[in-house]
DNA sequence: TTAAAGTTACGTCACTTACTAATGTATTGA
DNA sequence: TCAATACATTAGTAAGTGACGTAACTTTAA
């Protein structure tokens, strides 16, 4: 199944976000949807989820704009999948109908605890581009 | 994101052929349709891609159907997941554009492949309903 | 040879995704 | 204060996908 784009960019623009975590100044969403390539107007809805979520703060008005709410090494992979998508990362909508339903979707529910440990493991400081981790196991 | 009910529909009738593997019959789509609610027009489609995927045997012709090709033991979540959902469990799309995108892209990637070993890991056996192993941690 | 069963291809309808656009609201600096 | 600026929210939409149904074809046992 794909990785929903809403959930790709909520990575990309915070990892934009953590790239000038240090400088401790907020960032407006034009440059953070320039910086990542995306429409401005959607990179706005997806900083709302991840407001929402607790993950970013946002100042309006004049000079306002979004800087992260953690140190990006709190902040995993677990953390951004769940606030994009809800309770769980790979949802199993089997109810009870049909025999080997409910073992299915037990199976499934496990195999996402699973997922959501690993998720936990990736920080959001390595994904910044240029970062002292992004050479080990990246590409 | 939603497991595909495609997926989740190739485990409960693998499920139910295994339930039955030691008797060494066919069993017939209204059959397993049946047993698992399923619309036995879209159980068809299901079990030619698990048939292509080489996971069950069908015969043709009158008094034809479908088995396991292998022992259940031998079928694990991942062999089902990956017939169904083409070479990656979950995949990302993005490319690279965007600083982070490619970063973005290779912590999925590995995601995915820490999945995949969390897959083999459940067996085909522990979806059969009544199944000496399923009292441990099914509900 | 015929009826039963799988095989394949096609059609389709509702839903979701990934956006755009428009409007509202808060903040600030002149 | 007021106008400019930037986030917030809601509505709309086009394209794609998922989950089916239908129908015509092929194989095989009796």
């Amino acid at each position: 199944m794909r990785l929903p784009l809403k959930t790709e960019y909520a990575c990309q623009v915070l990892a934009q976000l953590a790239s000038t975590y240090a400088e401790e100044g907020v960032r407006q969403v034009e440059d953070l949807a320039v910086a990542e390539n995306l429409s401005p107007n959607y990179s706005v809805q997806i900083l709302t989820v991840l407001r929402q979520a607790g993950l970013v703060i946002s100042r309006r008005g004049k000079n306002g704009g979004y800087l992260l709410a953690k140190h990006p090494d709190e902040i995993t992979l677990a953390d951004i999948a769940l606030a994009m998508e809800g309770g769980s990362i790979i949802e199993s909508s089997l109810g009870n109908e049909g025999m080997s339903a409910g073992n299915v979707h037990a199976a499934w529910v496990r195999v996402n605890e699973a997922l959501l440990e690993n998720c936990r493991e990736i920080k959001l400081s390595e994904l910044v581009a240029g970062s002292e981790d992004d050479s080990d196991w990246m590409i």
